[in-house]
DNA sequence: CAGTGGTCTAGACCACTGG
DNA sequence: CAGTGGTCTAGACCACTGG
């Protein structure tokens, strides 16, 4: 992470006298981490040795790592322990297939369900249909070297796009509908949020329950200002950094 | 927050036999605020009433309002209470002049600082410049309503652009550079990560310490390929939803 | 002065893993 | 079986606010 939102002079006057031991132990262990001391994948000491460490109570010492959790530097296995991170994976949006920008990185995508369904009031509003007509929808699991990064829920016109679940499912969704109907995307909006991952999505990312998510909410339209797909795309918060390009026509 | 993320026949299992009390007591009050017996506005329970009424320990119960909180769902104040927030404000992103699409309210741009500054490592190789070289610099709090939603920091070649921090710099800057230097943007790249707000990012952001952000990096080019300038705003994640547009060119 | 959330203690029991 | 993190208790003291 860079500059630029440090002030020259200012430095770094943190806060009040004595900040909160939790926020002092954090900043010690990312200090740590930080300046590499600890690298990807070395265990941090257990829970009950920085309590001695630091003297302070578990309670105190854990809230320390939730915050080193919360930045993505450190990841808990129960039984395992407290391991430093690797780097966030760096995922290419807007276009529908995300691609593993670094380097040495297996992508693959996994179907987890695809079925007909008819269109609650969201589904309808965001395809502009009528509730209640048929839609197809899928759920894919993203993953790159194995890792879960992303649960991507996507929704389409079924009487549009005739057959498409018995496509391929696990490749380019755009490129069939290209393919197969003719149909190319373009324009796309997006809404971006910071969320708190349900059950469902933090067992399928393999992530601690209520941990932090980014949901990724996409309609994409055809020539004609169609919607042709309403996606909700969930990542995990820790391990993602999402990488935007834009043109201008101006 | 709509569905289809919901499987229609799987419903809603949500998980192993008991779920953490946390987990159960944050659902018990999330449902009040979604199906609206709690108003934004509405104060919560005080802790201690929660305690008594879910009969857990203090503990358990804050835990159960920090998932709220990172939710966007509840704000605290330390001395007054536990209240519904209002819904997230929509920010549009991607041009540099966010515009706040909720209507009915007031944007503002606050000044926080500008000042000349000489490019460390991040922010030289970010502008394509030499370590040391000059830059423009200029920090901006970007409110709606009075509230702080986002903190902007920004580096501009300072060789490229002489008396730019002369300029009003609580307008639009890209505005600035077309006017004044005949330079209009021709793409922009960017990356987006979950972060948690350092202590100078919470206090203006009038966030608690260590709350969640929204860090988004941006680089603006020129028609040429050069890059005229660097960006990191940083958003507040529970109160903001960034909206993003894409034309496609294929 | 009463009430609020923020921080912190010093424990406890649990499930689960690996040796 | 020892060691790990996950959950939880039943308190404590604090700063700060509003009446």
């Amino acid at each position: 992470m860079s500059t630029v939102g440090t002030r020259s002079e200012t430095a770094a006057d943190a806060g009040p006298r004595t900040a909160p031991a939790y926020l002092r132990i954090a900043a010690a262990l990312r200090a740590r981490i930080d300046d590499g001391q600890l690298q990807p994948g070395t265990a941090l000491p257990p829970e009950r040795e920085l309590c001695i460490a630091y003297d302070v109570s578990r309670m105190t010492a854990r809230r320390a790592l939730g915050v080193l959790e919360a930045e993505g530097l450190v990841h808990r296995g129960s039984t395992r322990g407290t391991f430093v991170s690797e780097p966030r994976v760096k995922l290419r949006v807007g276009s529908f297939t995300e691609e593993i920008v670094r380097s040495g990185r297996r992508p693959a995508a996994e179907l987890v369900w695809a079925e007909e369904q008819w269109a609650d009031a969201a589904v309808a509003r965001a395809l502009d249909l009528e509730e209640g007509a048929p839609v197809h929808a899928l759920q894919r699991l993203r993953r790159s070297n194995a890792e879960p990064l992303a649960l991507e829920t996507t929704a389409y016109p079924a009487d549009r796009f005739p057959g498409l679940l018995d496509d391929d499912l696990t490749g380019s969704l755009w490129d069939r509908l290209r393919e197969h109907y003719g149909v190319r995307p373009a324009r796309a909006t997006a809404e971006l949020e910071s969320v708190v991952l349900d059950a469902d999505a933090a067992a399928r990312l393999d992530a601690r329950p209520a941990a932090g998510g980014l949901l990724f909410v996409r309609r994409t339209f055809d020539a004609g200002g169609a919607c042709i797909e309403y996606a909700r795309d969930i990542y995990r918060a820790d391990r993602v950094t999402l990488v935007i390009e834009r043109e201008f026509d101006t």
